[in-house]
DNA sequence: CGCGTTCTTGACTGCTTTCAAAGATGGTGG
DNA sequence: CCACCATCTTTGAAAGCAGTCAAGAACGCG
């Protein structure tokens, strides 16, 4: 009983943020803390999937960060995006499909299988949470091809880190304005498209400005109206009653 | 009987690259060659969706050229993809969607409603079809974010157009290493990441090289391989038995 | 306490932007 | 057929942002 607790207690804040989608009937959100039960864990710097391999099915993440990474032959790498706690990996509705990019585990990552939504309930339940979900994903996508075009380091940095916070947040892991944070600088240079020395020097400068706290693990945003607007930063809407 | 003629040869490159995506069935390329009759035509420079505004529902790009972009406050643009003659627009799932960002049409566009696959037929004819454009569309765009974030403008350049090539000869619209190119450096610019007087320099460049002839709404890429094997174009596989 | 990883700093280089203006090009109307 | 205009392309010079290389400091872990 007492490892069941801390069972649910891990994918709490997943299924927080999946919940919070849309409305689930009963037996969805049982069919979700069942399927948190099936989890699997992948130790950080491991892949979580392979680019060109196949797609066994649809996960969801349970807790810590994973990246959706493209490695050049010279060693360049560029991160596609991350999953968070409460994040889908791996949806795809083709036959057969196979990984359109390597997702591998920036921290320990827990997994569990996303279960099916029921049949006949699209537009409902657990199928309308995985499509707001996946809508959501593609506005981050948005987001990101926008900040590598168009913004300066600094403005590409102070964005990503508001993005981090809501979606942090959307899973209960913010406290007000700080969250948990494990990346290295290096990794947020794959990211945002800089050198890791770039990012360092970036990050003091909002740090001199007070915009950003940034040391062991945690990120705190203390004026994060002010940086909020300083990128025009602005929460997704992807459909007309959904929360972002 | 002749002005049906000319619907359908407009619109028969669209059906090409769609049909190519999968097998359809006879009852699916009727309504598909059924749906271009309801087509709409969008002139240059209109806006076919605007973010934020209700998206109505799927449709087919039957010719020309749209681009799928974010404004921002100070007038900086960034493309974030294009969609070609058979490729998809608006595709959402879930209720009520909104649209993630504005499309404007960079060429006249003409438009049809995209038919809804038969129920029951998940993983066969139409929705497998509307399945592999949508995820080679998620590599198109996995693509785009690694060029802005990890290539050097020429590359950046070469490797768009390799793809752009791809694309159009998917529709059977590439007549060996040429193909119909109607966008100014300006807008190329807006795609890349990067200002016209650049994209315009760097296009001498690639000319002065001889790997690139562009003039007047044509592209020709007289050394497509070396082109290729210099950015490392890879075409995107995203099922094991599609033909991407 | 020692070692590897991560963060920080400096000097220098270079790619890309900016600003401004001059050429091409294509379409239009006289 | 040509003049004219708007749009698009091309060019130059100067400034700036980000990358590179190299080394040292700080941190966390065993």
């Amino acid at each position: 009983m007492a490892a069941n607790f801390a069972l649910s207690a891990s994918s709490q804040p997943a299924l927080r943020r999946l919940a919070a989608l849309g409305d689930l009937n009963d037996s969805e959100m049982h069919a979700l803390r069942d399927a948190t039960s099936a989890r699997r864990t992948v130790a950080q710097y491991r892949m979580i999937q392979t680019e060109g391999e196949p797609i066994t099915g649809p996960s969801i993440v349970l807790s810590g960060w994973a990246a959706a990474i493209w490695s050049f032959a010279d060693g360049r790498r560029q991160i596609m995006g991350v999953a968070l706690p409460g994040e889908l990996i791996g949806m795809a509705r083709q036959q057969r499909p196979l990984a359109p990019c390597s997702i591998y585990a920036v921290t320990d990552v827990i997994l569990c299988p996303a279960p099916r939504p029921l049949a006949g309930r699209e537009g409902t339940g657990l199928a309308e949470v995985y499509a707001v979900s996946e809508a959501l994903e593609q506005h981050y996508q948005y987001a990101h091809i926008a900040r590598l075009g168009r913004l300066s380091a600094q403005d590409r940095v102070s964005d990503w880190l508001l993005e981090m916070h809501d979606r942090m947040n959307a899973a209960g892991l913010a406290q007000g304005n700080a969250f948990p944070f494990p990346l290295t600088q290096e990794v947020m240079a794959d990211a945002l498209g800089l050198t890791g020395v770039h990012v360092n020097r970036t990050v003091q400068g909002l740090r001199r400005e007070g915009l950003i706290d940034l040391r062991k693990g945690e990120v705190r945003l203390p004026k994060i109206e002010r940086l909020r607007s300083m990128v025009h930063y602005q929460q997704p809407r992807v459909a007309e009653t959904a929360r972002p």
